[in-house]
DNA sequence: TAGATTGTTAATCGATTAACAATC
DNA sequence: TAGATTGTTAATCGATTAACAATC
């Protein structure tokens, strides 16, 4: 199974896992291709061609089971497992971060939070002690990090990401808002809070026109 | 000029702006199609059908003038422009988006801050003052906000943003992990960070198949 | 002028939607 | 069984890429 995903499916996987367990969480039991459709607004045609791209999880005349479907999309999503993360950047995002409920509860594991600023070194965040930056190939060596979370100025974003790499980290999550050169080997997913709110801002500013 | 601008062409554009300001900086003041490509890994076809969606900005033989593709592309934005924002929500994203240095560089101000917890109310962030959320609908109607950043649990989300709405609010920057029913005439566009690491993970989790 | 590169039309590619046989 | 709904193939639609005449 899961030959070849295109892009385009694999952005939709989170909204299918977001409405599953919502569903779930109410009590739903059972859904239809159109019902789920309706409420995400998307054809039942795409929903049944996305989820087959992973495997017939429906029955013909049913549905869907949707504790069943929210455990295969979980799975494909790679949520069966534990993340082992580290932030890179106290600041506000930093702390954002750190302290968002539900990345810990979908097997996203801080493990360690580093800055430059003397006053945040040994501090806490969310019961994980803020390290200094000079420790960070040291830190890496003893405690491999599945993922690191890019949370400081795009100004030494780059450097940081180079470091890393030679560290071994194979994975960031970057909210840095520059785009970053990066070895193949090396998965990048980028935030950039800013392009989010310029689109509302373009979407503002061409209003009437659609 | 600017018929019908596919959603597609409207996500690449702030990416355009951020490239193009990154080269100002760097002192480049002329650019081909082909070029820029290779910078944003892009064809130079699709650069050339993107922005002449909005005009003919370019020269034949020469290329684009940096400034110049970059003023259009941010008025194209709507950053020529300045917009009143209020923050709903002043946790940890409440807090990263009032102290984010490029909002207001982009003409992004926050004009105040709203949450329930009464330890909050009257502190300030970035100069801001921190309001009780009672006091939303009065402020509001004294102070109207073209935008409003919803920085709060999902639970309370979707009450929040009808408030919203009944107060005049036609644009919201949705950071709640959840999706919103909204009005036609109302604009949301939603963050869901979960959604981003999601899709980290997934790449995580089949990095050899591709 | 010759060379380079755009603007724009045509061709291709991929993603979405429709349709329907299979089957629960 | 009859009705409903999937899985999957075929048709359509839209986005990307290629090509090239226009022109700086």
């Amino acid at each position: 199974m899961a030959g070849y995903v295109s892009d385009a499916v694999i952005r939709r996987l989170p909204g299918y896992y977001r409405h599953l367990r919502e569903l779930e969480a109410a009590g739903v039991t059972q859904i239809s291709s159109q019902e789920l459709g309706r409420r995400m607004q998307l054809t039942p045609s795409q929903i049944r061609q996305d989820i087959n791209c992973f495997g017939g999880f429906g029955r013909q005349g049913y549905g869907y089971k949707v504790s069943e479907l929210k455990g295969h999309i979980g799975d494909i999503l790679g949520l069966d497992r534990i993340h082992r993360v580290i932030i890179v950047g106290a600041g506000n995002i930093g702390a954002a971060v750190a302290n968002y409920p539900t990345f810990s509860r979908e097997g996203f594991e801080t493990q360690a939070i580093f800055d430059v600023e003397e006053s945040k070194i040994g501090k806490t965040m969310n019961g994980v002690t803020v390290r200094h930056m000079d420790d960070l190939e040291e830190y890496l060596a003893a405690n491999p990090a599945d993922i690191a979370v890019l949370a400081l100025p795009a100004g030494v974003a780059q450097d940081t990401l180079d470091r890393l790499y030679e560290s071994g980290v194979r994975a960031v999550w970057n909210f840095a808002p520059t785009d970053l050169n990066h070895s193949d080997d090396m998965i990048v997913v980028n935030v950039h809070l800013s392009d989010s709110l310029q689109i509302l801002s373009y979407r503002m500013a061409h209003r009437d026109q659609d």
